[in-house]
Order: structure tokens, then sequence, then C-alpha cells
DNA sequence: TATTGTTATACTCTATAACTATA
DNA sequence: TATAGTTATAGAGTATAACAATA
């Protein structure tokens, strides 16, 4: 006699329970699940492709507001990316002790401070920018170009 | 003569820097950044409505893991949900301590521990992703039925 | 009185090292 | 030797209160 006529039936697959497959089918229906995987999985590669510059994701969103908003204030900044105020001072200090930006007086309040990027920083910015736009589309290649045109649209419609 | 023929032109729109209006073309165009705004605009409804729950937008996606995985292990839902062993540990004993989940021992593997939902974790669920359901298409209410499904669709597209 | 930038501080989230029990 | 669950702890991100200077 076989020994696998004396014991239990032995699975095909071992079930063990670091490989079984886990159900995800309700989080799956929801559209913050999806779109929060999605972020996680772009953000990946934003973030280790952006530490060739330096910069982190956040930084890299402070420069691109600077940059095609000149003297812009922090408190601006901070809105647009739903940072707070105290939250954002270390970050633009450091830019700023790292010749990316730096503050100008605001022409109209005396209370303000005008953001502008230094000629290093638009330099900068200027390669981050393009290595971003390909490394988004390298994180979403499993898209043809006008499926990811349409996801981008479907998105900024939910929150626009 | 009238005063504003001696003064500086005058703007029709006040231009204080709190109410200028930011350009984010460059951001808008990114995947990631699209991707986050809808996860921040639907996790704050979340946030809200699942407080009457007792719950925070993990702790429910941990319960709706184990509601459908029954047995599933800690190490299982830290690898579908992206966090880290160390801290699903108090999260868990939480829920256990609020009667939502039990710890039993796993069949097949004397390191691990399967988790269960209890008969109160389970109503409590079915109402709760009742109300999940609802707020995300409140949350998106910018988007007919078509389009939430198309945008659901192209975004697990991206990451599965 | 309200707002900008700022400091200090607390709280949460995330990350790493190391231990034990079991495989 | 490797893995599951756990503890302790460090670090990053996010939160509120309060202050000086200016509107």
């Amino acid at each position: 006699m076989s020994p696998s006529l004396k014991t239990a039936p032995r699975r095909i697959v071992p079930v063990t329970p670091s490989l079984e497959r886990v159900d995800t089918t309700f989080m799956q229906s929801l559209l913050g699940y999806n779109a929060r995987r999605v972020w996680l999985q772009v953000i990946e590669l934003f973030a280790t492709r952006m530490a060739a510059y330096g910069l982190t994701s956040v930084d890299f969103s402070v420069l691109s507001l600077v940059l095609y908003n000149p003297g812009i204030t922090s408190r601006q900044i901070c809105s647009a990316l739903r940072v707070l105020p105290p939250n954002m001072v270390s970050k633009i200090s450091a830019m700023e002790k790292t010749g990316l930006l730096v503050r100008k007086p605001h022409p109209g309040d005396g209370r303000a401070i005008g953001l502008h990027v230094t000629q290093a920083g638009e330099k900068l910015m200027l390669a981050a920018e393009e290595t971003a736009t390909d490394l988004e589309v390298e994180a979403s290649s499993n898209l043809s170009v006008a499926e990811r045109k349409t996801l981008i649209r479907l998105l900024q419609k939910v929150y626009l």
C-alpha cells in the first residue's frame, strides 16, 4: 500500500499561510482603495527616480508650484498641497539652503514672502519634470496612451 | 479731482496672496498627483462616516479582509494592505478587545494565528460596507455610473 | 480683528532591529 | 535556516496652540 492512502489527502498546491490567495473583492469595488493602490505604485517609482535629484515628492511639488507661479507665498503652496503652514517652513528653508529657491519680500503685502526658483532650481526642475513624465508612463505601462488620457480625465472630473 | 486719478490704478479684483489662482498645470498632467487628489477626497468623507462605527479606514480594510477570508493571518493582511507587521499588532489587539474579531490557533501552522470576525463584527461590517458604498458614490458624484465603472476598471488595470 | 510666517510641541504613521516559538 | 507574531524604538508625517509683524 502506498502511504498516500493511509494519510490525509495531499493538496496539489500546498496551502501555507503566506501563499494563499487573499480575496479582496469588496475593497476592489471602492474608488478610494483603487486610487490609493495606483498612487502607491506610482509614488514608489517616483521616490526612487527623484532621489537622483535629491528631491522628495513633496519637494518636487513645491518646486513645480514655485516654477510656474513665481512670487507664490508659502501659504498658497500649503493650500494647493494640503500641507499645514508649520510643516512647510522647514521644507522651504532646506530648499533655500540648497540654493534651489529664494525668498523675496512680497511687493503688495509686508507680511508675506514671495518664493522664486533660482537658475539652478529651474535647471534641476526641468530635468526632474522630464524624468517624472517618463516614470509615470512607465509606472502605468499597462495602459495605452488613450486609456491613460481617459483615466486622468476621469480622475480630474472627480475632484475638479 | 477724484483720488483714483492721483493714485496707482486700482485692480478690479484685488490680488491678495491668499486669493490669487495658482497654476497647477504640470502637476495635473501626472497620474500620481490625480490619483492622490481623488484618494484624499474620498478618504475625507470615508473617515467622517466611518467614525459612526468607530472604525478608521485601515480598521475597515482589515475587517473586510477577515470577513471574506476567515482564518487569514496577520501576515497576509500586512501584505495585502502594505502595512508592516509590527504596526498591525496593536490594531488587531484593539479590535479583538472591542469584540469585533477573535484569534484562533492556525490549523496547519503552529506559528500562525487565524483571524475570524465575531457575530458583532460581521453585523457591524455589513452595515459599514453599505455606508462605504454609498459614500463612495457620493464622493464621486461628478461621475456617471458608466464613468465610475470605467475609472475603476482603468485604475485596476494599472496595478493588477 | 484677521492674516503671514514662525516656533514649539504632541500625536500618528511608518520603519528597523531583535526576540520567541515554531517550521 | 526561515517564518509568524511580537516588543521596543526611531523617524517621518501631520496636528494644534501661540507668538510677532503686518493688514
